[in-house]
DNA sequence: ACCGGCAAGTGACAGACGTCACCTGACGGC
DNA sequence: GCCGTCAGGTGACGTCTGTCACTTGCCGGT
């Protein structure tokens, strides 16, 4: 018997999962969290074999949750479903230890096998994904580029920037135009959109 | 027995959803569809009691089916499970003839009630959601200031936009700087992000 | 026939943005 | 000690944006 915990910020759809999950005789959901923290928490006290978690989640991301498990050297498994396929979370997943990573459009009869996958210390990425992480290439982006990046995409003005990290206007210029040179962008809107569709941000 | 189809791009969050109806003794989930033009031609064929659907599906929006079911006088009532609580969206559903709208982080026991709730002639809506139109005010936007947004948001210069629209470019500025009065932004960058929000794009 | 409103345009101006060449200081190799 | 590198800054320049006042033409109402 699998034991499982699921980390899904929704509660619609983490109850929908644990419902699909249960209906597989050799897996049972012993835990539910609905934030990044709870999730490790509730791992740490359940001590599943796997956990089942999405990207995108208050307090700590799955991405995370799952760096904070390798380091702490938990034998718990990792199984990533997210909506998004960016290769620089499928990237960033694989760093932290990760084991599976799942698109939600992969047919759901899938999951369960995947599970079984992790749970037998195999491999299970979304193939259409891995592909992208192929052809799509490295984030170019550095620290600072990415931090001003993220401002500006918000619609912050030079100046709002420079105050926000303390630095000269002229500099968050400066970085702003490298960013969107090494990302083919002509201004800071579109560097931010292709940064982000990367997953880069 | 309830009748029910359901509408969701996400194969997996559409196989969970149905997994989690079909628990119900008194629900049966009698087609999947992937698309908003497939969920039409479910909806046509079986005629189910309840569609429910997502709002974010290629071809057409949930909205759009509803409006288009309402359109041809159908008796089929529609439910809406979203993960965003725009106040613009849900506008647009009561108008469309949508019976019930719920967010996907409703508590997962609250589908089938709001299932049950709609086919028997009732409204659903999520609460938290119902407050959120309350205080958020109606579109300021025109069709034009739209379009040109949209645009902006995406990274084009006023020149790109002003060609693609086959309007002078002063008259671009023109409808950009309105559109951000009217939000309360500073540039076109926050303009988009405020729009955006509120589902007015 | 007239008025008001609305879509679209023009011209002008200040300020913000993007680009580039160049400067400074810290810091790790060798 | 010297050299390369890297984060950060400066100044100058041209272009793009945002704002405003004003104009034109169209359309619906009265």
């Amino acid at each position: 018997m699998i034991r499982i915990v699921i980390a899904e910020d929704q509660a619609l759809v983490l109850g929908a999962l644990a419902a699909l999950l249960d209906l597989e005789d050799d897996l049972q959901v012993i835990g539910r969290a609905s934030s990044g923290q709870e999730a490790l928490d509730l791992v740490v006290a359940l001590q599943p074999h796997v956990l089942v978690s999405d990207v995108e989640m208050p307090e700590l991301s799955g991405i995370e949750v799952a760096a904070r498990l390798q380091a702490q050297r938990s034998p718990v498994r990792v199984l990533i479903v997210t909506t998004f396929g960016r290769a620089g979370y499928l990237r960033r997943a694989l760093d932290a230890g990760v084991r599976g990573y799942l698109l939600k459009d992969t047919p759901s009869a899938e999951l369960a096998a995947a599970v079984r996958t992790v749970a037998a210390g195999g491999k299970a990425i979304s193939p259409h994904l891995a592909e992208a992480v192929w052809d799509t290439p490295a984030d170019p982006l550095t620290e600072r580029e990415r931090a001003i990046l993220r401002l500006a995409e918000e619609g912050r003005s030079n100046r709002a920037i420079a105050s926000a990290l303390s630095l000269s206007v002229g500099t968050v210029r400066n970085y702003l135009s490298e960013a969107a040179q090494k990302l083919g962008a002509s201004n800071r809107t579109e560097a931010g959109r292709i940064a982000r569709s990367n997953g880069w941000l």
